[in-house]
DNA sequence: CTGGGGAAGGGGCCC
DNA sequence: AGGGCCCCTTCCCCA
């Protein structure tokens, strides 16, 4: 399955793929490499183990359930479920592990809820009856499947947990997993002569909120033999004792390296099963939350929709709901605008979070079928679908010129008018768009043309730039970044004077980027160890491409939000405004 | 450097 | 509350 898993080319925002074929014309990367991305490629995949699966083809493990037989793949089932992938040894990095094993019999899974969870296995989308949920729950918790059993858990409304007491759940569900391999293979240590070739493993699973055994802490996993390959029952799990209790407790609470090693079998499975799956195993909160308004509603809804191929419906809601739970206990979610636990930054507007949070994960969940190009919002792809279908609904009243969006017609306008309504409080030159005249002001244009007007007055310097010394420039870079106009594009904590404002920008930019990051990193811990395992380039790439972005001489440190700007830019102006209209009084 | 087109992301409104 | 739709701003890219 490592094979399988999607590379993250960095091409892939920049350069529209044909994806049914993957002709392009790109130009080579800086070191000659050229990354073309498949995006399909994970879909395909899965369906075409999926048609094997259904055909019986080179299939090499068989589950059953009362009677009922499933023909499955082993690195499938051992990519979807922590208790395969244990019980194979494929967290070791592959090898024989567990390679005896062709028949397992899991009586203790519903036979529906089984052929649930293999179609969920096999199509991302689990398809169940509401009456078959909790059997579905059941199965997926005793197998290890995380996000089918939060998914499972939201939807019954299993949600009044409070939130420790959820992931005290969820650990114990790791734990009754792995318990079961160990017993397992405890079991066939002591019988595995008495077994042939094909072995069939039957699988007494415990109850999942019974008995919690330990996870343990240095070295959660018992590596299980690879010889594992008997065929018996396993002993019922005993209720965990005083010391396991607290095993469980100091290892996974208080050692978050035991959930990290959990989190190591989820690198090893590549693709898109390991992908939704460690978004929800990674749900228990290893850490303490550092924002009690933290909200996961990304973590099933950011990768829930668009085409259908992830879990669905209710499961964001409750998720939400969870990631919304105080320290004080259970409280809804109600309050519409929510902060985005990667950025910080406060999204308004219902069931707009989901939509942030892909601009940090990079989905792209809704395609074009005529090209195949992805998109991140719906909306978008619809917009885009007026390039194939040609239309243009914005015409201009004045010319036969049609356009794609409304503000596209709206810019257009303003050449016809004639209209330039933003003009450089510096240089006065007038522009018809506001980008347009905020690029002016941060680059050199407007400079040069004040620098031929000399201030007058004692504050000026040799160059005729104003020293600011009432601004107390005495930083030469915060000077430079005055003169350059890009003092109206610096940090909000800087021009509010939080955190002193006489840093250099480029200084704080540093900071920003730096403690940006760490709390990307915290804030991925705090999701699970397993989602920073699985795709914690997704959010670094976010922040390499931010701080790219910066790097290039973008304004440092810029705040996100543009009323942000907005409003420190129209602050900035008036000031300068108002110098120069000082200036004039003079 | 500027004008223009387009993409990306956020917010408001409505269902 | 979530999602669709729309508008807006900002940024990137190209001519």
């Amino acid at each position: 399955m490592e094979a399988m898993r999607q590379p993250l080319p960095r091409l892939q925002l920049t350069v529209p793929m044909p994806i049914k074929t993957g002709k392009v014309a790109m130009s080579p990367g800086e070191d000659g490499l050229i990354g073309i991305p498949f995006p399909e490629h994970s879909n395909e995949l899965l369906s075409r183990l999926n048609d094997q699966r259904r055909t019986g083809l080179l299939c090499d493990l068989t589950l059953t359930s009362r009677g009922a037989r499933y023909p499955t793949h082993r690195s499938v089932m051992a990519a979807v479920s922590l208790y395969f992938r244990r019980l194979f040894g494929a967290e070791e990095g592959g090898g024989e592990g567990g390679g005896g094993f062709s028949v397992c019999q899991l009586d203790c899974v519903a036979p529906d809820a089984l052929d649930a969870l293999l179609d969920f296995a096999y199509t991302a989308t689990l398809t169940i009856p509401s009456s078959g949920m909790r059997d579905v729950l059941r199965g997926a918790q005793l197998l290890g499947i995380q996000c089918v059993a939060d998914a499972c858990r939201d939807i019954l409304g299993e949600t009044a947990e409070a939130e420790g007491e959820t992931a005290e759940e969820q650990r114990a569900q790791h734990t009754t997993t792995e318990r079961m391999v160990e017993a397992q293979q405890a079991v066939e240590k002591g019988s595995r002569r008495k077994t042939d070739r094909k072995k069939v493993k039957k699988v007494g699973l415990p109850h999942i909120n019974s008995s919690p055994l330990t996870l343990l802490p240095a070295s959660p996993f018992s590596h299980p033999s690879p010889a594992s390959d008997s065929l018996r029952s396993l002993p019922s799990t005993q209720p965990p004792s005083p010391e396991q209790e607290e095993h469980l407790k100091s290892g996974v609470n208080g050692d978050p390296k035991g959930i990290r090693e959990v989190g190591r079998g989820a690198t090893v499975n590549g693709g898109l099963l390991h992908w939704l799956q460690d978004r929800r195993i990674a749900h228990q909160p290893p850490v303490p939350p550092l924002n009690d308004k933290l909200s996961e509603e990304d973590d099933m809804e950011g990768f829930g929709d668009g085409d259908g191929k992830y879990l669905h419906t209710s499961i964001p809601t409750s998720v939400a709901e969870r990631g919304a739970v105080g320290v004080g206990g259970r409280k809804r979610k109600s309050q519409t605008p929510q902060q985005c636990p990667v950025c910080q930054k406060i999204i308004h507007g219902a069931g707009k979070l989901p939509r942030h949070m892909r601009t940090h994960t990079g989905e792209k969940p809704f395609q074009c079928s005529t090209c195949g190009v992805r998109f991140t919002r719906n909306d978008k792809l619809k917009i885009h679908m007026r390039k194939h279908t040609g239309e243009r609904p914005y015409p201009c009243t004045h010319c036969p010129a049609r356009f794609l969006h409304s503000y596209d017609l709206k810019n257009h306008l303003s050449l016809h008018s004639g209209a330039r309504p933003f003009e450089c409080p510096l240089c006065h030159k007038a522009f018809a768009r506001e980008d347009h005249l905020q690029r002016h002001r941060k680059g050199h244009s407007c400079l040069e043309l004040r620098t031929r007007r000399p201030r007058r007055g004692p504050e000026l310097v040799e160059d005729g730039r104003e020293d600011g010394g009432r601004r107390g420039l005495s930083n030469p870079l915060e000077a430079l970044s005055l003169q350059a106009h890009s003092s109206a594009f610096l940090p909000r904590t800087v021009l509010d004077g939080g955190g002193g404002s006489t840093a250099s920008p480029a200084l704080l930019f540093t900071g920003d980027m730096e403690s940006e990051r760490s709390f990307a990193l915290q804030a991925l811990a705090q999701l699970g160890p397993q989602r920073l395992a699985g795709y914690p380039e997704l959010f670094l790439r976010g922040l390499e491409m931010r701080g790219g972005r910066e790097a290039e001489g973008e304004d440092p440190g810029r705040p996100h939000s543009p009323p942000r700007q907005r409003d420190q830019w129209a602050d900035e102006g008036e000031e300068e405004i108002g110098e120069e209209e000082a200036e004039e009084e003079e």
